[in-house]
Order: C-alpha cells, then sequence, then structure tokens
DNA sequence: TTGTACGCGTTATCAT
DNA sequence: ATGATAACGCGTACAA
C-alpha cells in the first residue's frame, strides 16, 4: 500500500540516492531522468514520510501555537499574524487550543515536544509552569504571547496591561465615575491582575480609595462570566452598586453587557462598560463596547519574527520582550455623547 | 544534547528492551525497575522521538482540521466540538486554517499527508478538488465537513443549507417582504449555492417570480464583504431597494448591520436582516440579529466520531452522511414585535 | 549516479 | 522478569 523511494526508484529505474535527489536537490539530477522520476511518483502517488526525514533532520519544519482561548477572536487575530508571518518564511503552523485547562495545555506541549517542532508559540494558562522551563532547557525555542515573565530567558511578545487598564479606568474617572467594578479572573491569570494593577492605579493616582475598585471575580474569560457577573452586579442595592464596570477582556464585556440590558440596566446611563482587546465584534455590540484595543495581528507577527530569529541565530539569540502600547478606543457603552445610534464614530483617548 | 532511550537504559542500569517496555507495556515490568527508569528518564529530561515511533508505527496518532476560516466563530465552535470527541479518544487534534485559500489548504493537506495523520477533517474551500480524491485513495481518512460532495465515498457531516435558507426567506415572507437581496459569495462555495437555493425555492412557492431574489455577491464571507454590500444596498433607489436581506452566515449579516445603521438605515423598518450560523455574537449584536443556527459543536462531535469509526472499521467501513437541521432563531434584526430591546428574547420559528 | 551508513524507538528472539 | 542484540521503517547525505 505505502509506496516508498525505493519503490519509485525501481519503477523509475534509478537509484534510491538518485530519487532523493530529485526530492532535495533537483538542478544535481539531469532533466530527463528527473521527469521519468517525477512520473514515477505521479504514477505510484508517492508521499514524501515525513517521519522519515525527521527523523533524520533532527527536528521538523512545523511550529505549533498553542492558544488560550480559540472561541475568544483576540486569540485568532493573533494567530492570523503569525500564519502570515509562518508561511512567508515557509514553515507551517499549526494552532493547538487549550481552551484555558492545563492538563490541555500540557498534553499539547508535550505532543509538540515529541514531533520536535522548531519552535512553539504559546500563550500559557500559567506562565510559570515549570514544564515550560524544561522544554527551554532541553531545547526547544519558546516565545511566550501576549503575557511576561519576570526572568530573562525569555522571548515574549505583550501589550502593556497595566497601561490598558490605566487608561480604561482613567476613562471612566474623567467621565466621573466613582464607583467602579472590576470583572475577570481567575486572579492569577498575568493579564488579569496586571489590568488590575492598571485600573487600581489609575484610582489611587486620582486620590481615591483602593476600596473604591469593586472586585467582581469570575472563574474564566468567556461570555458565559460576563452573563453570570452582570447578575451579581444588577443584584446590588443600587446606593452601593457600581456606576461601571471594566471587563478583563471583551467577551465578559459583551456578556455584561447582554445581560445588564436584559435585566433593565441603561447602558452607560445606569452602567458604563469597558473592555479589552477590541475584538472586531465589539464595535457591532447592542451598545458599541469601549475597549483597550491591542495590535492583535502585528502581536501574532513580532511573535512569529522572534522565534525565526532565534532559529537563526542559535545558541548565542539574545531574548528579546516585545511591548506594543495599548489604546482606548471610545464608543457609547461607556459615553453618553456618542450614545445616539447615529453617531457612532469611535474615539481615541489618550491618558493625560 | 538530544537523550534517547539507550542514554536512559544506560543511566538506570537496564537494557534497552526495558526502558521500551516501561514506555509501552508498563505492566510488564517489576515496578521498582519501571520506578528507576522513569527516575533515569527525569533526570535526563528524556523526550520521546514521535518521527521515530512514527516511522515504526507507520501512522501518528495526531489529526488535522483544516478549517476554511479560523476568525470565524462558527469554525471555532465546530473546532471545539472535534476536540472534546478527539481528546476522549486519546486523539491530538491540530487546527489548521485555510483562510478561504486554496493554496493555504493545498500546503496544509500536503503536510498532514506527509505526516501520515491518521485522519483529517476538512472544510474545504473546493470540496470537488482532486487532491481530495486522490488522498482517499492513497489511504488518508478523511471526512468533510459542513459540506458535501454528490458521489458515496465520502463521509461528511453538513447541516441542510437548502432548508435554511427555505426557513430564512419564509420567515421574512411571513413578515411581509416581498424585495429580497441574498448577500453571498463566491457562488461556486457549495453553502451560499444551497443557501440561495432554498431562499429561492421559498420564493417560489410563495408565487412570487425569480426576479425578486436581488443577487448581491460578495468576494468572501467575512465582515467586511458585509460593510461594502450593505453601500450598495443602500444606494440603491427606495422604490427598487430590497427591504430584507438574507445573508449567507453572521459575518456578512453583521458587517451589513453596523454599515446600514451608519447609513442612516433603521433595523428592521427600513431594511430587515437574517443571518446564518447563529454565532454568539449574533444575540449580542447592535440589534440582535436574527439567524438559521447550526449546531455547532455537535457538527464537530460527529465529524471526529466518524472518522475514529473509520479508523476502526477499515476497509469495510460503510460511509455516512450525517445530516443535521437548522433552526430560526428569530430576534429584532426581522421583527418589529421583539424590536424593543427590553423584551428581546428570541423566537423560534417553524417552517409550516 | 550509485551504494550505503545513519537517525531512533519498537519489537521480536534467545538467553539468563 | 530482564538482558543482549538485531532487524525494521524510510528518507538523507556523502563517499565512491
Amino acid at each position: 500500500m505505502a509506496v516508498s523511494v525505493k519503490d519509485v526508484a525501481v519503477r523509475a529505474g534509478v537509484s534510491l540516492g538518485t530519487v532523493s535527489n530529485v526530492l532535495n536537490r533537483p538542478d544535481k539530477v539531469r532533466a530527463a531522468t528527473r521527469e521519468r522520476v517525477e512520473e514515477a511518483m505521479r504514477d505510484l502517488g508517492f508521499v514524501r514520510n515525513e517521519s522519515a526525514r525527521q527523523l533524520k533532520a533532527g527536528r521538523s519544519n512545523t511550529a505549533g501555537y498553542i492558544m488560550f482561548d480559540a472561541s475568544n477572536p483576540f486569540f485568532t487575530d493573533v494567530a492570523s499574524g503569525m500564519e502570515a508571518a509562518a508561511e512567508a518564511a515557509g514553515v507551517s503552523l499549526f494552532l493547538c487550543n487549550s481552551d484555558q485547562r492545563p492538563e490541555r495545555e500540557h498534553a499539547y506541549l508535550s505532543r509538540l515536544e515529541q514531533g520536535r517542532v522548531l519552535g512553539i508559540l504559546i500563550t500559557p494558562v500559567d506562565p510559570s509552569s515549570p514544564m515550560l522551563d524544561q522544554m527551554r532547557e532541553r531545547g526547544t525555542p519558546l516565545v511566550i504571547v501576549d503575557r511576561t515573565r519576570d526572568d530573562d530567558d525569555w522571548c515574549s511578545v505583550a501589550v502593556d496591561d497595566e497601561l490598558g487598564g490605566r487608561l480604561a479606568v482613567g476613562h471612566l474617572l474623567e467621565g466621573g465615575h466613582r464607583r467602579i467594578a472590576f470583572v475577570g479572573g481567575p486572579a492569577v491569570l498575568g493579564q488579569v491582575r496586571d489590568r488590575r494593577a492598571g485600573a487600581w492605579q489609575a484610582l489611587t493616582d486620582a486620590g481615591l480609595a483602593a476600596a473604591d475598585l469593586v472586585d467582581v471575580p469570575s472563574d474564566a474569560m468567556g461570555v458565559a462570566d460576563g452573563l453570570s457577573a452582570a447578575e451579581r452586579i444588577a443584584g446590588m442595592p443600587r446606593a452601593t452598586r457600581p456606576t461601571a464596570v471594566f471587563c478583563a477582556n471583551d467577551l465578559i464585556a459583551l456578556g455584561m453587557l447582554q445581560r445588564s440590558m436584559a435585566l433593565g440596566l441603561r447602558i452607560p446611563d445606569d452602567l458604563a462598560i469597558v473592555g479589552y482587546d477590541d475584538i472586531d465584534f465589539a464595535a457591532s455590540a447592542a451598545v458599541p463596547l469601549t475597549s483597550v484595543r491591542q495590535p492583535r495581528e502585528q502581536l501574532g507577527r513580532a511573535a512569529a519574527r522572534l522565534i525565526l530569529a532565534e532559529l537563526d541565530e542559535g545558541a548565542r539569540h539574545q531574548h528579546e520582550h516585545v511591548t506594543f502600547q495599548p489604546e482606548l478606543i471610545v464608543r457609547a457603552s461607556s459615553d453618553f455623547t456618542v450614545a445616539s445610534p447615529r453617531s457612532r464614530k469611535p474615539r481615541r483617548a489618550a491618558l493625560t
């Protein structure tokens, strides 16, 4: 059933080495011979066996991106940037979805390492997982995407999440809000921690007490978590209920928006909402969503570039930390002045 | 640098065969010996070489899903169903994004075949591509997802798109619409063709002329295509402008919604919109979107089930065509009676 | 162009 | 239960 180079060689009446040359150094083979070999390949339906090739080469020509959550458009956009860069470099990129679950992340890491991929891009559930260190030590190039690690032995691309948090809450404070909720979790997640820290920073910078940041923790970062958080907030007594919510990502914010409206809250009059990521769906939400924009495709391209650089430079590679700046996009969900559905031009706000 | 079974054997003071037994038949090894070997593996950082293992085994333990468009949540939800089924069967699933481009699809198909994956799931750009036939003949199990093929030599899972089209346009006709546009493309795409055919069917069943279905072709199936289609429709003279649009998917519909509103059209009063897929974001759109729901995760699980069945049953496998029924979810974008933002309960409509 | 050693884990055989 | 050893799978690269 399986057709090997040997079969091709017999069929074409040449030696095994010649078939290999046709595959890898076609210019070393006389045109007539080459054509005979290629014809034999077509006739027999020869398909190169990557395992055998890799076994010899030591490494595959494939990279993997382990996504935090494939159902979040933010990560598919990041992946799309990577794909573009990988394709340009002739590397195939496989996408793996850890779905925020450490076991799945672990399983994919093992698979990719066992497959001797040339590099792994990952948005880890837990960036401090010792497994990541082990893999680096054993020689697999690894780039951390949309997270950072404290130590310097890592390439990473990230966005300044603390700044993002400051932008978001700074904007809400400017809008006159004094009781602001932060929705996100689990708290161990780097982005959650940093975005929350930025929020807290903006609050104390404005002379407010830390207690004015109402924590509404969530189990994960999906739409469902926003729905349940909305119920908890809507259930608070009006006198102490936050007048604004800063959500750790847009999925949570969209869930929050949907459920708060269903529960009779007016957005932004009763509750202003700010999301994070500025995924495409944020602009077309029931009330267009104010959000902190991250350069998604760029993030992906930068990550791919880093891993390719690490491959080229080998041992004497300098680890690089690329940090992008986020940008606040103001829309109707946080701003009375743009709340009319007819004049929904987003505005960009800078941190003063 | 690279640690092989041989190194492990030396370190543990056992023979090579024993190490192999620990890896593949742990019950054949005395507990004490097993632990010594496992400790040696940990100490040395041994990582099994998949290439070598596959080379011997003939096949890998991996499947791939080639997605039509990873930025469309419909496909990530399908993928999520597959992941669940694959995980349960101990198979890893790699996601590949063809991004609607035939070259990329082709490249990924080759990669996967060369990697001797145990099966390929694919939502093809062109289901009639001869490459698919060749791969089947050469022995790679293949399941077509969200598409069908005319011949019977294929496993496929799909949703009855013609029924979906009938449901959508039947609903608009019931709402009193008589000039209805169909937005989608390219026309060669199976779903586009079938959904359009269903639309046409509903129209002629109602005694209308085929010409009353206004074709607004699009280049692809993304949000951007909806934006430009909205401009073309808004630019038509009011007297002949369609009063309703049926979009071939929700991304187009969301783009359509966003741009039409920006251009001053009221939804649904000036223009009713119906989408397709019922992705999660459809419900939280600026005007909640009426859409034809497909059982996304189920579709993925069924596809994974089929490919696993084909593996088990080997040569005497009966190809199966699983077809699901779509369901119309009525929301404000097509229905005055639910247009108030406070009472946005979706209704389910059946085809009479 | 050809012949052949090589990479590495798996499996089987014979022996202990 | 374990040891020692060799054949195997298949594409690659290099010396001849």
